[in-house]
DNA sequence: CAGCGTTTGTACCGATCGGTACAAACTGGG
DNA sequence: CCCAGTTTGTACCGATCGGTACAAACGCTG
């Protein structure tokens, strides 16, 4: 009886601990507390939809706390920091892993390719503008933009890779310098 | 009759393409052309032992030419470009993906920590030391030499997601004058 | 060519895969 | 209270999973 939105959750939690081809119908079960029934009710068209709603949630939740700030902010710099503020949080310091990014690494790319490729395309855009509106020049604010969002990405599979999260606080903290 | 050599390497493309997990016996067996028989033969220890030695294999090759030329070398600026030279012809630009990365995003990351763990932390510390030989002070070479192998991960992450090989070339581009 | 250890293909194992069928248990409206 | 419509658990499907057994084919030494 959780609602739907806490089963994306988990749902999205199952995706990120073992990836699309790796997360069974029987761990998301578990993990969910849902029989096959009731999953199949909610997603009729299976894992690919369940993975699919669970990418559209992340692209929600992003555009709604990240992107759509970074656009519309009258202080484009403070907007910027913000963003940091969020993304530490949302990725704990790096122990949690971004799904969109294990996607992209995966063979299941093409399944969800539009999807991912939209995420990245604009978190960038959304970061250039607001780097750009602070003062920069075009060229410079989409370079920028596309360093730190790969640094955020590379933070989050070093901090894992050496079972340290102080080194995505570190990263964090040296791009807010590097943006400002 | 292909040499071990030749069968490590393609174990490590379906590896690299579908994740430990995804990766299938029948998958495996298609791709190096063995039978079920052979690959035992070759590796007892079933799926596990191919990827532990699939990662061996990485390891070895990095050691051998990128982090023994970071150490070693009597001009340090010069062995980080040369560095960065290697990086994009083995990542193929962002096209090909780097298995450890993706090992330590999975969750089959317990199962080869330590690899994982020893892969960058090699990296980052014989990178460190070559940048800190060329002028750096120490706490600033450790600082950039992680920011580096972070962005060079991040960087792969972004070029497949945006299905755009650039991404990779101008990251490495500006990490090369950073370096500098 | 004989003999012997290794390499290889294939048949097979129980377990689990994603997915379906369907009846029992629930639910709110009359 | 009863019934239509939904939600749920469970039994089951063929396919495939990782792994084993083993005999035929092979290659080398004498």
């Amino acid at each position: 009886m959780t609602g739907r939105a806490e089963t994306l959750q988990r749902l999205a939690e199952v995706f990120r601990e073992h990836g699309y081809e790796g997360a069974s119908l029987a761990t998301i079960s578990r993990a969910t507390g849902l029989g096959k029934g009731s999953l199949y009710n909610l997603f009729p068209g299976g894992k690919a939809e369940m993975a699919a709603c669970v990418l559209a949630e992340i692209d929600e939740w992003f555009e709604a706390n990240l992107y759509a700030p970074l656009r519309e902010a009258k202080q484009p710099a403070e907007a910027v920091s913000v963003m940091f503020d969020a993304v530490e949080t949302y990725f704990r310091s790096g122990r949690r892993v971004c799904l969109v990014g294990v996607v992209a690494l995966g063979s299941e790319r093409d399944r969800f390719g539009e999807a991912v490729r939209s995420y990245f395309a604009r978190w960038v855009a959304a970061l250039a503008g607001a780097l750009e509106r602070s003062g920069r020049d075009i060229a410079g604010s989409t370079a920028l933009a596309e360093e730190i969002v790969a640094q955020i990405q590379g933070a989050i599979v070093l901090a894992r890779a050496l079972d340290d999260p102080a080194v995505f606080t570190r990263t964090i903290t040296a791009l807010r310098a590097r943006a400002a």
